[in-house]
DNA sequence: ATGGTAGTTGACCGGTCGGTAAGTTGGAAA
DNA sequence: TTTCCAACTTACCGACCGGTCAACTACCAT
């Protein structure tokens, strides 16, 4: 009933077709003409919707944001289990997020947040802030992952969950861009888990593990 | 006297141009016209000496690596001094090269070719192939500095070099990824070292070095 | 002096870019 | 039934894109 809950049809076949374009190659080398051909619908429509084309971009990022969160952040590195099997997961569900994105999409993306953010810098622009703010929430999604595995003695309690939190991001975007050079998703599954090397223990042994 | 060695003053100043431009942007957001304005160089010129846009980004991306070599890689992994000291002055020449890069070209570039290989992921061009190349290269370097540590006995035998050179050059990536999102040389400083962690062997402690 | 040639110039090409605005349509409210 | 407005279409804009081309200049070998 919330007007603004009404979603055009036109609208969600614009970002959508905004984020498989957008996603498949980067955000100067898509048009809005190629846009509005593959939403099936006229360019003076996006205009009616959105203000520019970086409006558009920038809303469907944020849709995209909220979907990862869902679907792979919470999911994994929000769950009741150790620090190890919580990493396990965000692995497994990354890589199958990249395999689904490819499949939707034709291309493997990477991070569309790191792609875009290579892009945009030192370009100054709405989306380039937004980017940024999407990539410092998913480091603060690393870095409360860390600190409840440090609350829960599975880390020492002098570890710099600030730094690991960045080690881990680097890590991951990393490992993103080199699994989109080569559109091999399953670079994912073979570089991923270094994350837990960065940790500042070993690999903690079953008969280790428990407050110390 | 050999003609090909006569580099003309116009063509050096095309490809110094390129450089300065495409690494403080990126490839599609720097134009024919304005590499010309920047090198004070008329548009036919640029197509006297090269022929199109690819082939003087090509050559510049050629130069830009072998300057890389020169002053990054081969003073850094291919020096005397242990693994880990390798590892310290590949992270200070590569932190002095973003710097200098920065006060040159006005931007921090990050790395060159992961910008490229991402922004031409799914393109098909001879830029993209020889990104792709020069990051296998730089593969290289890691491989070979990780394969001398394992003959010094630094390493087990068992270390899988292959695997350990892609872990560092993701991680190398993902590093200047964050460095040139926030435009902070010292991003490098701070991150980097981790490459040490990824390593089968807890930083060794200097009575525990030596033959095993 | 003369012809050849590498270097340079400016005008120009078709195509595409993001964006604009006037006009048409359809359905719900009055 | 009339009015009104959001949704949508069509035609168009100036700017810029990478690239072409014929003409001109300067210099060098004959």
């Amino acid at each position: 009933m919330a007007p603004t809950l009404i979603r055009t049809r036109t609208r969600d076949a614009l970002i959508a077709a905004a984020r498989s374009l957008v996603l498949g190659r980067s955000y100067g080398a898509v048009g809005v003409a190629e846009i509005c051909a593959h939403a099936g619908v006229k360019k003076g429509s996006l205009y009616h919707f959105f203000a520019s084309k970086d409006a558009l971009v920038l809303e469907m990022l944020e849709t995209l944001y909220r979907e990862l969160e869902r679907e792979v952040l919470r999911p994994s590195l929000e769950c009741e289990l150790p620090l190890r099997g919580r990493l396990g997961r965000f692995v497994d569900r990354l890589h199958q997020f990249e395999i689904r994105a490819q499949a939707e999409v034709g291309e493997l993306p990477g991070c569309p947040f790191g792609n875009l953010a290579l892009e945009l810098a030192n370009w100054n622009s709405a989306v380039r802030m937004a980017v940024a703010a999407h990539l410092e929430a998913l480091r603060g999604h690393f870095q409360r992952a860390i600190e409840t595995a440090v609350q829960r003695g599975e880390l020492p309690q002098a570890s710099d969950s600030a730094r690991l939190s960045e080690q881990w991001l680097a890590q991951v975007e990393g490992v993103l861009l080199m699994a989109k050079a080569r559109q091999d998703a399953d670079t994912v599954l073979h570089l991923l888990p270094a994350l837990e090397t960065l940790l500042p223990v070993r690999p903690v042994r079953d008969e280790e593990r428990g407050n110390h």
